[in-house]
DNA sequence: CCCAAGTAGTTGAGTGTTCAGCTGTTGAGC
DNA sequence: GCTCAACAGCTGAACACTCAACTACTTGGG
């Protein structure tokens, strides 16, 4: 590990600039939608996903991977969603290990109050800084990304080498 | 509140591409540093200004707005790496309410030892990933988003309009 | 000099996330 | 039809972050 890459100056100012712009975007986004709607942005994710699912239901490993969360998490947060009346969980009749998360007619009810708020924050913060060159070029490098981090192998040896 | 201006579905793919990017990209940063040093991110970018700072000194509210921490998030924090003895509180002879921050000979070489690894993984899961005009135009982006931010009123009255 | 308002920093309760370890279930190979 | 590895999901402890309230100090005005 003597042979670190090091960032040039340029790198160097790309990823500070990169981390400052989405912690500012994130934390502005955040704090709108637990501000206005008591919810996490996590949460709402999770009930994004519910709501534009068959059934307004999906397995809970699902549920998981297509809201970004870890196992644990997802069963946590589900926890609080069921306890706040916004999603149930049910059974999964074919497999007796799994279970479901439905979102209920108040889970809809508090996503549709929820949603304007949050798409308002999402273009005063994000879409209204960038011209739409910057919007598309934004989109190709976020796709680009997403592709490089999902191919990658999650914990690649990291510290001691190959 | 009812003519919420909706994302089109160009803004809604770019806005949820940007959010699954910067959620992959992070989570694999933040589990390298802490896996190998034990550091969450936040603690690690407070070493970071605290070693760029003359006498590797800072009072606790610079410090606060240039590593993008609330001032409670920071007095925690600082008491942890305290804990850590990786840095030492001093007291302001000039303004007895405040206080320093100075980063110990064990807080430079804590630093040391996590940035290879740091570095390493920022090269790999970021810019690895992305050429170099893409590199451009992210820096680009983030530098016009930060302005935007922060020229933007921290809480405008989300919800309830004008 | 004194008081009110503002500033620097801390604290504690509440919440979300992670990690490691646990239960219960399934299914493949023998 | 067993056995055992893999899987789905849950739990509790540890830790980080937020918010609101608090202490201590400074400063400006009467």
């Amino acid at each position: 590990m003597a042979d670190t890459a090091w960032l040039d100056p340029d790198e160097q100012q790309t990823w500070r600039s990169f981390v400052t712009a989405s912690r500012l975007l994130f934390d502005a986004i955040e704090r709108q939608l637990q501000h206005d709607s008591g919810l996490p942005l996590a949460y709402y994710e999770i009930l994004v996903r519910l709501s534009e699912a068959p059934g307004r239901t999906m397995r809970m490993s699902t549920l998981a991977t297509s809201s970004l969360s870890s196992r644990s998490r997802l069963s946590h947060a589900v926890a609080r969603l069921e306890e706040a009346g916004w999603v149930r969980r049910r059974a999964c009749p074919t497999d007796r290990r799994g279970s479901f998360a439905e979102l209920t007619e108040a889970g809809v009810a508090q996503l549709e109050a929820a949603a304007p708020g949050h798409v308002t924050a999402v273009r005063r913060h994000l879409f209204d800084g960038l011209d739409p060159a910057q919007q598309a070029a934004l989109r190709e490098i976020s796709d680009t990304l997403v592709a490089h981090l999902a191919a990658e192998p999650v914990w690649p040896a990291t510290g001691s080498g190959t």
